[in-house]
DNA sequence: TTGACATAGTGTTCTTTTTACACTTAAATA
DNA sequence: TATTTAAGTGTAAAAAGAACACTATGTCAA
């Protein structure tokens, strides 16, 4: 069935660009292309936004489709539009950039063309996702300073020194130990475990989880992680 | 001439939050609208998006068609995309927002339908604009404290009072004269002129102006203006 | 002309936050 | 049981932020 229109409009579609961390490297989640333009070539997860549905829901339904992530922590980035982006015709997309826990990392390498990449070793990539992958880093980058998202790219238990690392790969500089747990605990949302972690020939770390009550309030009036 | 395509697709428009800022209180400027739907109500100046142009070039088209103002501060807001947002069909839209100096403001007011509104005292908005005014009210007092963008909003001589008001205004609380005045000398961003500004029968005001090329500098780089 | 008025302009002290920095602890393993 | 390895901990100095009150300089009216 075809659908007209007086003017000509915009084709719209959603890309997400998807953060891992598999305690070294900060990871971004490709798939490959295997349509034209651009087939064989290395992209962000995306598609067409459907006329019923939300650009939320088209970004939560098409990293589904083509990666197998649900659950993810998912937020609209910015809008790309410019005028040959696409090489076919005008495609307007709506960016998102989401961070998924170590857990379902695993999961949606298994998925058909889905691969993860380190931030800093990536192909070359279809459209401007360049583009919007220089833009969702450093929003990455500024939002964990104000913002307590660096949980969502842990598992639900974690060490001290699992956030520090993380914290020093999206950051990219290296943290001072004692003075970077004294302001993770300052924030009274970690919740230590009776458990420990055990790792190889020496002490073992305390272990700790999130205190979702209180990271959501923090979430939305903001903190500073300054360190 | 007709446009017909496989799938149906949404129409794309822009929208653009203006704000303005009269030395007391912070201004939205809007339209009212002369089509249905919403015939009569006010609303953000906007409209859609053409084929061949850029997201940030309609928005720049729209608002000079709608009430006048060029060379304004512009930014890419968000972009809102529920289904029902239109009652006519789908309408996903990429909202702006802008940043005007005094001496424009004037001069908008003249255009025909165009009327600046304190943001404390707003009519009641067409479609979703009330949500997008809120969104980015929220953006700017929080862009406000970490880039110096206040700038935008004054005319091009201004004092450190002014520029205290405006503050005052956007985050919506008074600050302590002598810190702030600290502060916003600290950035090393203000040049004072040779000129003061007389405005009633009390000891004049020295005058500054900002100097541009850091200015650039760092609002690129972020600032961190907390008082 | 002079005194009252109104806003401009200015420094210091105290408190809080940030930074820099090195040794002890606890488990694993050889 | 000695060695290895990462975990865990405190303090002092420096910097930044917050609180606070008076003097300066113009206008205007008596």
């Amino acid at each position: 069935m075809l659908h007209t229109y007086e003017y000509p409009r915009a084709a719209l579609t959603v890309d997400c660009a998807v953060f891992g961390f598999d305690g070294g490297e900060l990871q971004v989640l490709l798939i490959r292309r295997g349509l034209v333009p651009f087939k064989d070539k290395w992209a962000l997860p995306g598609g067409f936004v459907r006329v019923e549905e939300t650009l939320d829901d088209a970004a939560r339904r098409e990293l589904e489709e083509e990666t197998g992530l649900s659950e993810v922590f998912l937020e609209q980035l910015y809008t790309f539009g410019s005028v040959k982006r696409d090489p076919r015709e005008r495609v307007v997309s709506v960016a998102y950039f989401a961070l998924v826990k170590p857990g379902a990392v695993t999961a949606a390498t298994d998925a058909a063309e889905a691969k993860w990449f380190p931030v800093s070793d990536l192909p070359p990539l279809a459209f401007d996702h360049a583009d919007i992958l220089a833009t969702a880093l450093t929003r990455l980058r500024g939002k964990l300073t104000y913002q307590p998202i660096g949980f969502e790219l842990l598992p639900p238990k974690f060490t001290l020194t699992q956030l520090q690392r993380l914290y020093e790969a999206v950051l990219g500089e290296p943290l001072d130990k004692r003075n970077f747990r004294k302001k993770a605990l300052s924030f009274d949302l970690l919740i230590p475990l009776k458990e420990t972690h055990r790792d190889g020939a020496h002490r073992p770390a305390q272990l700790f989880r999130f205190d979702p009550v209180k990271y959501e309030r923090l979430k939305k009036k903001g903190f500073l992680f300054e360190i």
